[in-house]
RNA sequence: GGCGGCAUAGCCAAAUGGUAAGGCAGAGGCCUGCAAAGCCUUGUAUUCCCGGUUCGAUUCCGGGUGCCGCCUCCA
C-alpha cells in the first residue's frame, strides 16, 4: 500500500505524490509568541513532528517551514497592558517555544521565519494583490476583495453567500468598513492603540493582517505551489481558506495539494480551560514532575484527526509503557551469547506492519501495537535464551529507526551506578551467597530508598536508577 | 441557523459488513529464597440510544442524546 493521507481539501485519503520527489515541501501554522504554548498547541506540533518524520523515514528530502507570529492583535494588547516592547516579549516567548519543542523531542523545522523580519515581502504580496484587482484600500487599511476569487470556499466547503458573518459573536462590525463584511484585512492602517508596533511602508504606516504572513513566507521559501500544508482544525476556516486565496488570487497557481489538519485535545474529557482548572501548559506538567517522553507519548499516541483526551492516567500509563520499551532494550543489550535465532523475521514483520500502519494515514495506534506485539514475542525468547548477539543487535537496530520515527523507543539514559552504591550491590550479593536473606533484603531496600532497583538475573543483578 | 468531527472494556486507544488490536491498571498462575523484570491465563466489551437496509452492523442509512470544532484573526 502506497503513503497516503487524508486531504482536508478533498475530505478523501489520497495517496501522497510529491511535486519534486524525493523533495517534500511542508508548511506548518506556528505559534503567535506571546505566551507559553499549552498541551494542545503541542498536540499539533507532535502531529507535524511525526509527519515529517515519518517522511525522512519514507527516503523523502523535508523541507519544513514553520512560521513565528510575531505581530498580531494580542501581541499588541499584551503589550499595551504590561508595558512590555514587541520585541521583548516575542523574543521571551520564542526562546520559551524552542524549549519547550526541545523538551518534547520535537526536530526542528529547516526555517522559522518570523513575519517582522518579512515586511518587504508582505507589501510586495500585498501590492502584487492590489494591482491584480482582488484588494483595495480604505482609511490605510488594505483588504482582500473576497468577490474576486469564486473559489473562495473550497477548503472549508462553506457556501460563502451564506457565511453568516459574525455569527460567532466574536466580531465587532464597527470596526470594519469594507466593501462587504467577509472581506479580510491584508494591511492594518496605524492606530493609536498600535503603540511603537508599526512600519512606514508603501502602503502607509501600519502593520500586517494575519493572514498574508503564511502566503508570503511559506511561497518564498517552498515556492508558489508545494506539497503540504498542516495546522490545527480550527485554523482551517478563515485562515486557510484565507491563504488561499490570497495565494491563488496571486499567482493563479494551485497554492497547495495536501491539507493535513489535526483535531483538538480534551483535558479529562472537557474543554481546556483556565476556568475549568484544566488549563496545561508544558511547563506545568514538567513542574508536577511529569516525564517529558510521557507527555510526548500522550500527545502522540492518538491519531491525529481523532479528538485525543489528555488525563493524568493516561500520563501515567504511558510513562509504565516506556520502561517496559526501555526494560526491553536493556534485556536486549545485555544479550551475550553469540548462537541464536537472529531475529530477522520477527523485525521484519514488526517494520512491515509499523511502516503499513503509518502509510495509512498516520495510524500511529496500530504503528505502536506491531511494536509491543514484536516486544512480547522477542521477551518470550530471551526467557528461553533463545536470542544471539546477532539478534539482539538486529532488534536494537530496529528499535533505533522506529526511535527516528517516532521518538519513543530511545534507550534509557544510562546512569552508572556510583562506587557506594555497587559496594552495596556486592555486599548484598554476598550475604545472599551466605543465605542471610534479612540481610541482603535489608541493603535492597535501603538501596531502593536512595534510587536504585535491584533485578536479579541468571547473569547476576542488574542496577538500574528509579527516579 | 450553516458546515464538520467524535461516542469502543476501570483508563488511554485501533480496526472491521461476518460477534473487536495494542498499552496501562486489576485478578490468578509460572519463574524467584522473597522480589523485580519477563511470560501464561483472565475482562461472554449489549462497540451511546432507537429504528432501517442486510443472511449478518459495532462498521452502511435515518432519527435521537451527549461532547467537541469552525462560521473573520483560537493548535
Amino acid at each position: 500500500m502506497a503513503l497516503q493521507f487524508y486531504n482536508s481539501l478533498t475530505r478523501k485519503k489520497e495517496e501522497f505524490t510529491p511535486l519534486d520527489p524525493p523533495r517534500v515541501g511542508m508548511y506548518t501554522c506556528g505559534p503567535t509568541v506571546y505566551n507559553y504554548a499549552h498541551i494542545g498547541n503541542l498536540r499539533t506540533f507532535m502531529f507535524e513532528d511525526l509527519l515529517r518524520r515519518y517522511l525522512n523515514y519514507r527516503g523523502y528530502v523535508v523541507r519544513h517551514v514553520m512560521n513565528l507570529t510575531d505581530v498580531e492583535d494580542k501581541i499588541i494588547r499584551t503589550c499595551r497592558e504590561t508595558g512590555e516592547s514587541r520585541e521583548s516579549l516575542t523574543a521571551r516567548y520564542t526562546q520559551a517555544f524552542f524549549e519547550d519543542l526541545d523538551a518534547l523531542g520535537i526536530e526542528r523545522a529547516e526555517a522559522y521565519p518570523a513575519a517582522t523580519d518579512h515586511i518587504n515581502d508582505i507589501v510586495a504580496a500585498i501590492k502584487r494583490l492590489l494591482e491584480k484587482g482582488h484588494a483595495y484600500e480604505i482609511d490605510g487599511s488594505v483588504y482582500f476583495r473576497l468577490s474576486s476569487f469564486p473559489d473562495y470556499g473550497k477548503l472549508s466547503h462553506f457556501d460563502i453567500a451564506k457565511l453568516q458573518s459574525g455569527a460567532s459573536g466574536r466580531v465587532d462590525h464597527d470596526e470594519y468598513e469594507t466593501d462587504d463584511v467577509r472581506d479580510f484585512a491584508l494591511w492594518k492602517a496605524y492606530d493609536e492603540d498600535d503603540g511603537d508596533v508599526y512600519w512606514e511602508t508603501e502602503l502607509g504606516k501600519g502593520r500586517p493582517g494575519w493572514h498574508i504572513e503564511c502566503s508570503c513566507m511559506s511561497m518564498k521559501y517552498l515556492g508558489e505551489s508545494f506539497d503540504i500544508h498542516c495546522g490545527g482544525i480550527d485554523n482551517l476556516f478563515p485562515h486557510h481558506e484565507n491563504e488561499i486565496a490570497q495565494s491563488e488570487a496571486a499567482t493563479g497557481k494551485p497554492f497547495v495539494r495536501y491539507w493535513l489538519h489535526s483535531a483538538h485535545l480534551l483535558v479529562e474529557n472537557k474543554k481546556m480551560s483556565k476556568s475549568a482548572g484544566n488549563f496545561y501548559t508544558l511547563r506545568d506538567l514538567l513542574k508536577m514532575g511529569h516525564d517529558p517522553l510521557a507527555i510526548r507519548w500522550v500527545l502522540l499516541a492518538t491519531h491525529y484527526r481523532q479528538p485525543s483526551n489528555f488525563t493524568f492516567e493516561a500520563l501515567a500509563a504511558a510513562g509504565r509503557s516506556l520502561q517496559r520499551i526501555r526494560d526491553f532494550r536493556i534485556r536486549l543489550s545485555e544479550v551475550r551469547q553469540p548462537d541464536g535465532d537472529d531475529l530477522r523475521d520477527a523485525c521484519e514483520t514488526c517494520e512491515t506492519r509499523f511502516r503499513e500502519a503509518l502509510d495509512d494515514d498516520l495510524n500511529i495506534s496500530a504503528a505502536l501495537a506491531s511494536v509491543f506485539e514484536f516486544i512480547r514475542q522477542v521477551n518470550v525468547q530471551l526467557d528461553q535464551f533463545a536470542v544471539g548477539r546477532g539478534g539482539a543487535e538486529r532488534a536494537l537496530a530496529l528499535l533505533d529507526r522506529l526511535n527516528a520515527v517516532t521518538g519513543v523507543f530511545a534507550p534509557p539514559i544510562a546512569e552508572e551506578a556510583p562506587r557506594e552504591v555497587l559496594d552495596r550491590v556486592a555486599a548484598r550479593t554476598e550475604a545472599r551467597r551466605n543465605r542471610d536473606f534479612a540481610l541482603a533484603d535489608a541493603i535492597r531496600d535501603e538501596l531502593a530508598e536512595s534510587g536504585w532497583l535491584i533485578e536479579d538475573t541468571p547473569d547476576g543483578p542488574r542496577v538500574k536508577r528509579t527516579d
